[in-house]
RNA sequence: CGCGGGGUGGAGCAGUCCGGUAGCUCGCAAGGCUCAUAACCUUGAGGUCCCGGGUUCAAAUCCCGGCCCCGCAA
């Protein structure tokens, strides 16, 4: 075995946390850690810490929330820690040249998809989007170009037919942490030979806005659901009902013929609440009105006054 | 002090603005109908209307304070 690394750790949220966590119990030293700033966030507006931040503080590191990557302060003291290799998960910024080339093995990502399919901001929900039944967790170089470096390690994982982002998450995360640590171990025995990916096979996951869970009727009943799944918990799917906003936290495609307009309410009694689709014919399982709680769709129909007929 | 909505029998809701014997859709219990049923009919049990003050002849409803939940936003 050769001498334990200095790492920096760079990430913001749970999954980035989590691997952290995963990192400190590794062989290296996570000699710092940089994570977003502590935002307003939540009702309240209480300033909040961002996961990675709180693991940080927890175990006693150092850690750097910049506003800026290019501040001059900032990198200097990234220069101080001396790093061999900066480890960036879900970090939220596009890092800088400076950065890049910062340590001498350069930075090392997890990346949740196998690339070079889904580079970008949200591979997770934009695999279940498009009905993917494979996915999984790459460890590469960080290059300038966004999610397209040298390949050092994957793995594939499946995806359940009632997989959310929630639960894609869930599962990629340990095999990123995992994977992670295999990587720097590998890179340190110089066992690993990192492969370029082939740029015709590149396809893109662009962010997710709030905006994108706002449901076209339009659009074939499976589609939606895919959507519904992919955007749970985040943003989630919704539409408007009597003006008020209604979410969609769960639903099934009940059929595949065409039926009444789209956006129309087809059936609502103890049998389900059936929504007409582009193409098919759409059950919303479980929903929340604004300011209620989520409710399974017969509690939801007790108490709403909700016909056939009614469009969404 | 970011904006807003809500806490009503076991569940989901209406009623609150315009104080005056607590209602709807279900669930539950008993009986009936039926070959049968999550169907249908009849009857019934079950509520401190979140908590504490105040106003009033009278408060779920108006006023003040508190606790909890939720949507937006981030």
């Amino acid at each position: 075995m050769s001498d334990p690394w200095r790492i920096v750790f760079m990430g913001t949220p749970a999954p980035a946390a989590a691997t952290l966590e995963a990192l400190l119990e590794g062989p290296d030293r996570v000699v710092g850690v940089v994570t977003q700033p502590d935002r307003p966030a939540g009702r309240g507006q209480q300033t909040v810490k961002s996961p990675v931040r709180r693991v940080a503080e927890a175990n006693g590191i150092a850690v750097l929330a910049p506003e800026k990557t290019r501040d001059p302060a900032f990198l200097q003291a990234l220069t101080s820690w001396a790093p061999d290799a900066i480890v960036v998960v879900a970090y939220g910024r596009i890092l800088p040249r400076s950065i890049l080339e910062l340590a001498p093995q350069g930075c090392i990502n997890v990346h949740y998809s196998l690339l070079p399919k889904y580079r970008g901001a949200a591979p997770i929900p934009w695999a279940i989007i498009n009905g993917e039944e494979v996915s999984g967790v790459t460890t590469m170089r960080l290059v300038e170009k966004m999610d397209a470096g040298p390949i050092y390690l994957q793995e594939e994982v499946a995806l359940a037919k009632d997989e959310t982002a929630a639960s894609l998450t869930q599962k990629l995360v340990p095999v990123g942490a995992r994977l992670l640590l295999k990587t720097i171990a590998g890179l340190k025995a110089g066992e690993i030979s990192p492969r370029a990916q082939d740029e015709d096979q590149a396809s893109y996951a662009p962010l997710i806005k709030k905006e994108d869970g706002r449901v076209n009727w339009q659009e074939p009943a499976s589609v939606i659901e895919r959507r519904v799944r992919a955007f749970s918990p985040w943003p989630s799917c919704y539409t408007r009902w009597n003006g008020k906003l209604l979410k969609i936290h769960k639903a099934s495609v009940v059929s595949t013929e065409r039926r009444g307009a789209p956006g129309e309410i087809v059936r609502a009694d103890r049998g389900g609440l059936w929504v007409a689709t582009g193409e098919g014919v759409l059950s919303l399982d479980e929903v929340q009105l604004e300011n209620r709680d989520r409710l399974l769709a017969a509690e939801f129909l007790k108490g709403a006054r909700i016909d056939r007929g009614q469009r969404l």
